[in-house]
DNA sequence: ATGCATTTGTTCGTATGTATC
DNA sequence: AGATACATACGAACAAATGCA
């Protein structure tokens, strides 16, 4: 009286692939998701009743809604008879899988470098032309904060920095680039961070970081997109391109010269 | 003598989250993988050596096994006593990821307009740089198919104008880029292609395509990358532009006459 | 090429901690 | 406070598929 016998995958005739029984409701619950059948803030029925409702064993559901949950869509609580929440939409998973493949390799630094320089540019670019009053009060603190901290220590310093530069992304306004920003930062940092700040000096590299954003902040208030985009580009350009071959420079030196004006005024 | 009787959560003192069991096989896997103790072609201890290992129920390793599946980095087959096999690393699920906040309509579609703008133009600008012979042949001849589909039918033409950008993001040679541009592209195309094919005329449509892709050919054969840009950027206005508001639009002004130089020459 | 041992895919059963009413 | 329903987790069984001798 216990193992089961089922019908498990009907025997296939030929050799198309069954579909597992999981993937089956978490594609349903994707699709509804995607339709907007499916809201942040509704539930899922529980999971007994998905077992009744999709005709598979409980252990499929339960791997279904593990995946549902690594892709932060549902979560689910022990106890709670309302069902599995679904979760307000995140970035994070996005974030996350961008991370690995920095994390293997498979995205290599010239690349990032280069990605940054593009969304970097047009995020000041953007920044310029719609940055409120607000933003650029928050901003100014921030930098006050960064010139403080510089006597504390470079922890205190690195994060000030990572923050002057979300408050530039969030007046853009758009938030794709935002996230690309932001892992393109964090994967750069997490690749040659160490190694420059083993090998230099802080202080001087603080300097050159509070100068560079000090001039940013200058454009930006100005409403001077071009300017701000340029600060960017030329910015990367000094920081990083020790940092890679000469083919991948040439790339970023193009990117340096041609976009955003021939000639640096 | 049936039924289990583990010490499922430990009892939680306070209110602190219990990790859940399959998490942190999860964990382990996903950190040897950007560790790189484990790499593509190698295989994954058995479910039931797994069991052993963690010292958690096969139900457990099973979820975790199906969490590492939907993230694509190991595929396990029915009756392979090898193990479940580490894939190579995809970037599929970055993309996935990225589909689905745009049809949850997280991000709008001004943005992706936007980040298109900023993408293509700088994959025009980097394709210009590197583009080598063969590939350039590639797009000719991609040009000239699409030349003779526009007899076939729209939906020929408009897969060969895909695969028109495809071939420009592979001589830019960033794959990061690339995955962000394919991205922004199927995400618009979602969105807003089938209201213009129902109300314009398509013949119209893919003449006004044709030439727009011979000009970038042009510019990229010659080395032009400023000019590739530009008419990356001026083709995605003229398109888009009157699909959205007026704030939105002003960004994209900015977006085109800023970035690549002050004027249209 | 055939058979065999092993592994996965799936199902059912059971015990326990937990949240809600 | 108790009853109820839930999710978490463990265990065992069977069918199908695979790899290897």
């Amino acid at each position: 009286m216990s193992g089961g016998s089922r019908l498990p995958p009907v025997t296939r005739s030929t050799k198309d692939q069954a579909p597992r029984a999981y993937q089956r409701i978490v594609d349903h619950v994707e699709a509804a998701v995607a339709a907007g059948e499916l809201s942040p803030g509704d539930r899922l029925p529980s999971e007994r009743e998905l077992v009744a409702k999709f005709g598979v064993a409980r252990s499929s559901v339960r791997e279904a809604l593990r995946v549902l949950e690594s892709k932060e869509l549902v979560r689910s609580r022990p106890g709670d008879p309302r069902g599995p929440l679904v979760l307000p939409f995140s970035l994070e998973p996005m974030r996350r899988s961008m991370a690995m493949l920095t994390s293997t390799r498979t995205l290599t630094l010239p690349e990032l470098i280069q990605f940054r320089m593009v969304v970097d540019a047009s995020t000041n670019l953007m920044a310029a032309a719609r940055r409120t009053g607000a933003q650029l009060i928050a901003m100014e603190r921030n930098i006050a904060r960064m010139r403080e901290s510089m006597t504390i220590g470079y922890e205190v310093f690195g994060r000030a920095d990572l923050e002057f530069h979300e408050l530039i992304a969030e007046a853009a306004g758009n938030k794709f680039i935002q996230v690309c920003g932001d892992v393109a930062r964090e994967a750069i940092l997490e690749l040659i961070t160490r190694r420059i700040v083993d090998a230099e000096d802080h202080t001087a590299l603080m300097l050159r970081s509070l100068r560079h954003h000090g001039a940013v902040f200058t454009a930006i208030a100005d409403r001077d997109g071009h300017r701000a985009s340029r600060l960017a580009r030329e910015g990367l350009y000094d920081h990083y391109a020790d940092h890679v071959d000469d083919e991948a420079r040439t790339v970023l030196e193009a990117l340096v010269l041609e976009v955003g004006g021939r000639l640096p005024r």
